[in-house]
DNA sequence: GATGAATGAGACTTCATTCAT
DNA sequence: TATGAATGAAGTCTCATTCAT
C-alpha cells in the first residue's frame, strides 16, 4: 500500500469503513486466490471474485487494472514470505544436518506445503504458459532463495563430515521433488481420484527417511555402483 | 492418394481442399495434443487446433463434436500404451530388482518422459479441475497399473533380500515422485525461466542412485549392474 | 425431368434403378413435406431430407439448387390437384344446392383436410414471411379456384330461390373459415396440447349443419335484426 | 431522467448508454414481440431484437439467458389479460344472449383481433413445433378460459329458450373459428396477397350474423338489438 | 469511491452448400 | 450420377471491461 506513512501519522482511532478500504485489495486478492487455486484462472470470473469479496465487479477494477494484474498480484503478493527468516535459522542452527534437513522439511510443509503459499505454486505451473514472466519472477523470489537454503545445509553436511561428498545439484532436486510433487499431487491426483490419499506427515517423513539414508555416510561398509 | 508409389510433390494446380476421412481424427488430435500442451486448454482456440491439423474450423466439428469433447478424446487416445508390456517384462525378469528398477527408471524417461505422454500427464494435472472425470480415467488407466508395477519391483526386491523391509506405499510414492516433478518441472519452471535446466538424464540417474541408497541393505555386498 | 422423351423412346423393360432415377425428386419432395410439416422449415435439416429420401445430402443438391428451391417445389407440386375436377361437378350436378355444398365440405375433408394438401396450406400460414411470393402463388393456384367454386354453389343456390340472397364474398368466408381453422387447429393447438381434440367429420358435419342454417331460406317466418 | 419536467430534447453530448434497468425488459419484449410476428422466430436475430430495443446485443442476454427464452416470456408477458374481467360480464349481463355473444365477438376484436395478442396467437401456431409447451400453456391460459366463457353464454341462451338445444362443444367451436381464423389469415395469406383483403368489421358481422341463423330458435318471434 | 447496467470483441458451434472422388 | 468430406459464413452466447449514476 502507498499510504504507509500516512497510516504512520494517524495515531488517532481507525475506524471500521477505514480499516476495510485499507482491506479491499487484500479481500480480493483472497478472494481470487481462493478461487484460482479452486478452479484455475480461466475458468473464474472476476465477478466471482468481487462477490467472494463483497464488492462489485466495478470496484474489483478500481483496485486492478484487469484480470491479469489480479493474478499476477495475487501471485506476487503471496510469495517469499519464510525464506528470509528461515535463511537466519540455517546460519545459527547448532545441530546436526540431517536433523536441520529434517526440521526444514518439516517446516516447509507447515508454513509452505499446507498453506495457501502451494495453492501459489499450483498456479505458477498451471498458468505457466500465459503467464511466462511470473515463472522467472517466481524463480527468482522463492525457487533460487529456497535452493540456496537446501544447498547450504547440505553442503554444511558435506562440510562437517555428516553427509557423503554428493553432487550437491542433484541432490538440493531430491530435496525439492518430493515436496513439490506433494503439492500438485495433492492439488490435481489427490483431489479428484479415489485412490487413498497420501496422508502429508508420513509422506514427508518416509521422503527424509529415504534421504538421508542417500546422504548420510554409512557407519559401516557398502559399495553403490558408481559412474552412472 | 495420386502419389501412391512415389512421394513425387505435385505443383500443379492447388485443389481447395483433400478427403482424408481415415487421417483427419489423429491429425487433429495431434494438433490438439501440441497446442493443450504449449498453450493450455482455455487459450487454445479451435480454430487454431484445425488450422494445425491443416483443415477448416468446421472439419474439426466433424470429428469432434465439442471442444471439450476433444480435450477428452486426446487424453483418450494418449494413455495407456506401454503398461501391460511393461507388466511382463516384470515378471519375466532375471536380473537383480535393482537393476530392474534402474530398468524401469530409465525405460520410463524414454517411453513417457520424453515422449507426448508427458504431456499428456501435465494436461491431467492443469486442467484437473476442470475435467475431473478424466483424473479418475488416467488415475485407472496409468496410475493404478504403474503403481503396481513399481510395488511388484519392490516386492520381489524384499522377497529375495536385496531391499530391506520398507514400507512399500511409501516406497512406490518415492519412485513415482522424482519422475512427475520432472515433468511438470520442465514444462513450467523449466521451460520458462532462466535457472540451469535440469538434464533428464543425470537428473534421473541421480534419483536411482538416491533411490537405491535408500532401498538396498546394506549388510552384504553386492554390485549394481553397470552400463545401463 | 428433362428426360421425358427418352423415357418415350424407351420401349424396353424398365428397371428398377431408372425407376428410381426417376422416382428420386418425388421422394425427396415427399421427404421434405412431411419434416417441413412436422418441424418447420427452420427446424428441418436438408440431410434429414435427403436420409429419409434415401439419398446423400449431396444427392439432393443435385435436383434443388437450394434448400429454399426444395421448399417451394414442395409447395408448388402439391396444390392445386382437385380443384380441376370439382369444377365440373359443380355444374354438373343435379341435387341441390344444400346437398352440393353438403358434398363438397365433406370432399373437401377427405381430399384435402386429412391430406398432405393441408399440411401445404399449414406451411403456407407459417412461413408466409419468409416467402411471400409462394403466397401469392398459392392465392392464385389454390384459394381463388377454390373460392370460385364455393361462390358458384352459393349463386346456384341463390338463383334457383333455396338460399337467401346473402352476401357472396362473405358467405364464401364463411364456407371457408371453419375448414382452415380445422388443419392450423390440429396441427398446432390440437397437435400439442391436451385438450379433447376435435374429432373433424363431427366438425365438419356440425359447421355444415351451422351454416345451412344460415344460408337456406325459411320455411316458416322469422325475423332477424338486419343492418349491421 | 434529465427530462422529467419537460419534454425537453437536449442535443448535447451523446453518452454511450443510459442506465435504464426497469424499462429495458419491457422494451426487449416488445421489440421482440414485433419481429417475430413480422418475420418468424428462426429469421429474426437477437442483435435485431437488440438494436431494435436501442440497446446492444450483449445487453440482451443480461435479461434474457437465452434467445428460446426470450420467445418464452414473449409469449408468457403477452396473455391472458381481459378473460377475467368478462368473466365477470357475462354473469352480471342483463341483456339477450345473442346481444351477449354480438358483444363479446366485437369486443374479442378491438382487444384481442387487432392487437399484440394476435401476434401472440399467430406466433403460438407458427412456433408450436419448437416450442409445444408453449402451446399447453396457452391452452390453459387463453383458450380454455376463453372457451369457458362461450360455453357459458351459449347455455345461458339455452337455458332461457334463445337458442336452441345446440351442441354445446361444437357450438363453442363455432364461435371460436372464424374469429381465429380471420388472425390466421390476416397475418399471412392477407398479408402478402393481392385478394381484396378481408375487412374485419365486416367479416364480423357477416359472422355474427350467420351464427345467430344456427343458434337462434325460429320458432318464436324475437328481435336483437340494433347498432351496437 | 462504489455500483452494476451496458458494451462489444471474440469464442464456439451449426449447417447450407461445394466439390474432389 | 452419387457421395459425403470439407468449407466458411453466420448465428448465439460469454464475459472482461467501461462508465453513467
Amino acid at each position: 500500500m502507498p499510504n504507509s506513512d500516512i497510516n504512520f501519522q494517524t495515531h488517532g482511532p481507525v475506524t471500521k469503513w477505514m480499516r476495510r478500504k485499507d482491506d479491499r485489495p487484500r479481500e480480493l486478492l483472497d478472494a481470487a486466490l481462493t478461487l484460482f487455486d479452486e478452479k484455475g484462472y480461466a475458468e473464474t470470473r472476476v465477478e466471482e471474485v468481487a462477490q467472494k469479496a463483497g464488492v462489485s465487479k466495478g470496484t474489483l477494477f478500481l483496485y486492478f487494472s484487469s484480470k491479469e494484474e489480479l493474478f499476477k498480484e495475487v501471485v506476487r503478493t503471496n510469495i517469499s514470505i519464510h525464506i528470509p527468516l528461515w535463511n537466519e535459522q540455517v546460519s545459527d542452527y547448532q545441530g546436526s544436518s540431517a536433523e536441520l534437513l529434517k526440521l526444514f522439511m518439516n517446516r516447509w510443509w507447515t508454513q509452505i506445503g499446507e498453506t495457501k503459499a502451494a495453492a501459489i505454486y499450483k498456479m505458477i505451473m498451471t498458468e505457466s504458459n500465459k503467464f511466462p514472466q511470473l515463472v522467472s519472477f517466481y524463480q527468482d523470489e522463492v525457487v533460487q532463495p529456497g535452493e540456496e537454503l537446501i544447498r547450504q545445509i547440505l553442503q554444511r553436511g558435506i562440510s562437517n563430515g555428516e553427509f557423503r561428498p554428493l553432487n550437491v545439484d542433484y541432490g538440493v532436486l531430491s530435496v525439492i521433488a518430493p515436496m513439490l510433487f506433494l503439492i500438485t499431487w495433492r492439488k490435481s491426483m489427490g483431489a479428484y481420484s479415489n485412490r487413498i490419499n497420501i496422508i502429508p506427515e508420513q509422506y514427508i517423513a518416509a521422503q527424509i527417511d529415504n534421504l538421508l539414508q542417500g546422504f548420510l555416510k554409512p557407519a559401516h561398509e557398502f559399495k553403490v555402483a558408481k559412474g552412472f
